[in-house]
DNA sequence: AAGGGTCACAACCGCTTTTAG
DNA sequence: GCTAAAAGCGGTTGTGACCCT
């Protein structure tokens, strides 16, 4: 038959986790590493599901992680991303590493939505005027171009983003609560692999963004085919070690950033993307 | 200062897909 | 190949913080 249960439901914990709790779960990771969710509660003793320990540990406990407010680019590739790929927030978060699924939606519901909606129809106003064309993928690519006309230097916050080492806040963050709370019990310097854990982490990401790993996300995968050819073959080898080969989003918006707007491309794509 | 409204975000719920037995 | 649990994902909710009157 099936496999054993993962856990049975009663004497679950529900609700906020304490700081205790995230301690437990970060050293047992940090012994076993991620994975085998089913064993984390048992072998723990956390009084929670192993769902909960995963949601927990992917989204606020894993090493990359970047908290608090959204960069202009980072927003405005939320916004592109959501326009062509929909809600797919795990797909969107592929291309922002720092960033969690969970954290983007938050941020696409409780601030990028209303923004868009506001300006939405503040366009639809004016163009009721100017009897525009108003369907929703020209709202879109309208909504884009402001975006990437209006931030600075996207291509360098692009850049800094391939490139950094995301040696996290939320790592600092989890030194230094590990060192306040079990100050008698470990040298966290010394034995907290955050560098491993990010290591296989970003192996994972890059894979994702390569299209190399099967089991990647489908989406990314489906745009690699409309991928500009070449991508690998520009011979930088440095650039092949140290970052990954832009995607067609990547790609994208830099170009756009560097020639502001390419309106009639912008239509291609969101018919592309519509298509696919 | 107090109370009501709004916002932001962590966590849960439930559905779908993947995988182990 | 089938079944059932694990894992993944998106939608929704609960709650604490903040703001306004």
């Amino acid at each position: 038959m099936g496999r054993p249960p993962c856990c049975d439901k009663i004497g679950i914990k529900k609700g906020p986790w304490t700081p205790e709790e995230d301690i437990i779960l970060v050293s047992y990771i940090q012994e076993h590493g991620p994975g085998n969710w089913r064993s984390v509660p048992t072998n723990t003793g956390l009084l929670r599901c192993s769902k909960s320990c995963r949601l927990r540990w992917t989204n606020y406990l894993r090493p990359g992680i970047k908290r608090g407010n959204f960069t202009p680019h980072e927003e405005g590739m939320i916004i592109h991303l959501q326009a062509l790929l929909g809600n797919k927030w795990a797909s969107i978060a592929s291309y922002l590493p720092q960033r969690t699924d969970n954290d983007i939606k938050n941020y696409w519901n409780t601030h990028l939505k209303k923004k868009l909606n506001k300006s939405e129809s503040e366009e639809r106003s004016i163009s009721e005027n100017m009897a525009l064309q108003t369907s929703a993928a020209r709202n879109a690519i309208n909504h884009r171009s402001t975006y990437a006309s209006s931030t600075e230097n996207i291509s360098r916050l692009l850049e800094g983003w391939m490139r950094a080492s995301p040696k996290s806040s939320t790592a600092d963050f989890l030194d230094q609560k590990l060192q306040n709370r079990t100050n008698d019990h470990m040298d966290h310097h010394n034995q907290f692999p955050y560098e491993q854990l990010q290591g296989s982490w970003e192996e994972g990401h890059s894979k994702r963004i390569n299209g190399d790993d099967d089991q990647g996300f489908g989406v990314p995968k489906k745009i690699s085919v409309n991928n500009v050819s070449g991508d690998h073959e520009d011979g930088d080898d440095d650039h092949d070690h140290n970052t990954p080969p832009l995607t067609f989003i990547e790609k994208w918006l830099l170009e756009e950033t560097s020639n502001g707007g390419q309106m009639e491309e912008m239509s291609h794509l969101m018919e592309l993307s519509n298509m696919l």
